[in-house]
DNA sequence: CTGAAAGCGCTTACAG
DNA sequence: CTGAAAGCGCTTACAG
């Protein structure tokens, strides 16, 4: 018995067991008005003894319709994406929806191989929770299911939905909250070019200039952690730096410790994304906060909308805010 | 054309577009001998054109098999679950087939009802990675199609096969590297009564013992890490601690740096999982490293044998191994 | 309120 | 080497 469901009842033996056609079950078991109260209550009854569950294959097969969706990530180590999933199964779960995950191991090409799997396993829609796939991956998949992206693109697919969070106004909360402290001499520590994160190093250099104070931008894998210890520090150096995300933000955070500098009085930073690395370590690091459950479940409203019908393609920006902990404080 | 696929180019367009008969499409997309080469390679660059692509709700229906298995993680956020995921994707990929992920939010019941929605989907056999499940709970669903489990189980499922790490082994290697290095006091912080937390606490005791040593267990939710850093550094106070995973060694490690106790030097440290935490920290922790790809692929092994009908049911342990860090060195 | 029939897109013997 | 037919388990008009 362990590794068999061929014994698995179907409608059929639903139907004989309750004593009536096996298209009345169908209707029964979906709920559907035109059946008497009692015969349902009748039907589902002997449908749970006989231990019924309805085959989503061939519902899916008969209907076009699964009723799951699919989630796609890039990195499921990343605890961001954590977040994002569990505000989309919220609500898939109160819309009555399964929500299955694919996984694309940082890699665009799995990434396209699995988002064409779950398209051809009959998901209605899917959320891809990555910006690495291009427009023209997106589009195509659009053009079989209902596709919903998080994340900000590099160019913006055509058919296709986006939510993600204000990079520019999570800059200027940063820098607002630099500012608010004192520090006037700010440099940006960069690692990427992504879409998001160039918002965040444009948004920096807007806020410096609206504040009349000159802007700096390091890279990271241009020596940038190693010239900006360097700097800080000393009389004209800088005492504050706006890192692109947290994990740069981290990196520079154990370098400057190692190097005696102290954080945050000699030196405040200031991250982005309040991953989890970002309660790690010590101290605390403050940093720009993304709504994820709100993000999740914004896609998923989006998503579930598209797949009812709705066929406008829109973008979603949410705000994002700022979590203060210990690694910025005053100038000393 | 965006949200619908009604369009999907189905067998019979091939076959149409071919001018041969829907069966014939069918076998030669399945590679069946029996279809000339000639007509095979005509019919798929056809199919090519028309962008078909096989439905897996239909194939699956017809077959009871859909190429697709489904893996079922507590906790997407834990990074050990990815690795044990890259572990079974690798070896589900090489078998062609596809993989789907479900998430129980670290809660049973969501955890039970989204392994039977798998089940509904028709994944063709189940990896649950994770303990919570009971074994009635894991036996029902192995009544439905093979389910293998990662991890430890509070009490053995019947029809499930079963991979973990070896945790007295894993115990043995943190405390022969804590006694080589000269500790002869050795505490063990303890925070969960699971099977392989226990499993740890006893092959601790054991190990303990066998060295004729003493040795005392403190639990974190009674207060343990205080009595445990107001007795380091004491003269007969413990050297070192072997903690049940890196979460509480973390905790440990930073409470007993704010305490200024000295660590490695006043106080040794070995957590367990080699988490990402155990990277994260500074210094980096020694820990008791689980072979966690290793763990997927033995699981997918496990699990596809069972899928081609092997119906022996295994209990595979594999062997773990310390990665040795900064947090334990000779006590001074 | 209930039943017979066709169909969803595929696979699988079974004839030729 | 190829084609007609039944069937996987469900849904959906359509008659009654």
């Amino acid at each position: 018995m362990p590794t068999a469901d061929r014994a698995a009842p179907t409608i059929v033996d639903v139907a004989r067991a309750a004593g009536v056609s096996k298209s009345l079950v169908s209707l029964a078991i979906r709920g559907d008005a035109g059946v008497s109260e009692a015969t349902r209550t009748r039907i589902l009854a002997v449908a749970d003894d006989l231990g019924y569950r309805s085959n989503v294959l061939a519902r899916g097969l008969a209907r076009g319709r699964t009723q799951v969706i699919g989630v796609l990530v890039s990195d499921l180590s990343n605890p961001y994406h954590a977040d994002v999933v569990a505000g989309i199964e919220s609500r898939a779960d109160a819309a009555g929806l399964g929500t299955v995950i694919g996984h694309g191991q940082s890699d665009a090409r799995i990434l396209a191989a699995r988002l064409d799997q779950m398209l051809d396993l009959g998901v209605d829609g899917v959320i891809v929770v990555s910006a690495m796939l291009d427009a023209a991956a997106l589009d195509a998949a659009a053009a079989r299911r209902p596709v919903v992206m998080v994340g900000r693109p590099f160019e913006q697919p055509r058919h296709v939905s986006v939510v993600r969070n204000h990079d520019e106004r999570g800059a200027s909360l940063a820098l607002d909250h630099l500012h608010g402290l004192g520090h006037r001499r700010i440099v940006h520590l960069a690692s990427s070019r992504r879409a998001a994160a160039s918002a965040r190093r444009h948004a920096y250099g807007e806020a410096m200039t609206r504040a009349d104070l000159p802007s700096t931008t390091l890279w990271v894998d241009e020596g940038g952690v190693a010239a900006l210890l360097a700097a800080a520090g000393t009389p004209a150096g800088p005492t504050a730096c706006f890192a692109g995300n947290d994990r740069t933000a981290a990196t520079l955070l154990h370098d400057a410790l190692d190097a005696e500098l102290a954080v945050p009085t000699e030196l405040s930073i200031v991250g982005y994304d309040d991953a989890q690395i970002a309660r790690q370590v010590r101290p605390g690091l403050t940093t720009v906060a993304q709504p994820r459950e709100a993000i999740g479940r914004e896609a998923a409203r989006l998503l579930l909308a598209r797949i009812d019908g709705d066929s406008d393609t829109v973008e979603v920006t949410l705000e994002p805010s700022l979590a203060v902990r210990g690694t910025t404080a005053a100038p000393c």
